[in-house]
DNA sequence: TCTTGCCTTGACGTCGGCGGCAAGGTTTAG
DNA sequence: CTAAACCTTGCCGCCGACGTCAAGGCAAGA
């Protein structure tokens, strides 16, 4: 399988492929020509770094998992370094969602006010 | 007030203050040596723009909250532009909380999986 | 006068995950 | 023979909100 079927079957573009691999999540051995050549577990590993690039995760994060992949391992999230960024990842959205719903609640709070307000200016006149 | 003073009493940069300039949130008198000179209400709207970019506002989204400033109102959110932009950015606040909620239950499941994974495969022997 | 400390404009650097283009080599089909 | 469709490396562009110089002007105290 060369870079452009592995593309297309990751759902993806070779620019990223090769950018992957620049970044040491992706290897490919090389043909006789230099051509880059992947085989199943490569269309693996680039299903798993879509999907956690798809969740929200850098590819500094992603690296454990792929080797996990690489290590032999059915799915990449069952070694410890993938579990430790599990947990880490969860806790930094349990704290995005309490800073959005901060948020959410003070938005409200000032839609509230200013909507009040416009009704207590205009209320008896144009406006 | 200059530049400078603005900057710490708003608790920014100059930088950020002439950028803010560049991009029509922010206008300033000149002095007679083409210094930038600020009054208090130019201090208002410095607030006003850094309270909503923190957040997490673009700067589009802050220029009519300025201009409502501008006009007049002792609150930038009372104007009809902005309750807009409010409304819609609330409902942006509750579609990222949705998805973040999503992401942190795929998560949950995932470290479930894997932390059951390992206890059956490790629960005997050394691993 | 000299230094210090403001101020000015302009232009490039940052971060991440690529997109897009250039300039070439390879392989296959017609 | 040539065109099409792959592939290679390398480098610039993008987004947004600035940071960080560079090179110079202005003001005020010792």
């Amino acid at each position: 399988m060369l870079i452009g079927e592995l593309a297309e079957r990751a759902g993806t573009s070779t620019r990223a492929l090769r950018y992957y691999e620049t970044h040491g999540l992706l290897r490919a051995a090389r043909s006789a020509n230099g051509y880059r050549v992947y085989d199943d577990a490569d269309l693996r590993v680039v299903r798993e770094i879509r999907t956690l690039l798809g969740i929200g995760f850098a590819l500094d994060d992603i690296r454990p998992f792929v080797d996990c992949l690489r290590a032999g391992h059915p799915s990449g999230d069952v070694c410890p370094d993938s579990v430790a960024v599990l947990r880490r990842k969860i806790a930094e959205v349990d704290a995005g969602i309490d800073r959005m719903r901060a948020v959410r609640d003070r938005l409200h709070a000032q839609l509230t006010v200013a909507i009040e307000s416009r009704e207590s200016t205009c209320s008896s006149r144009t406006c």
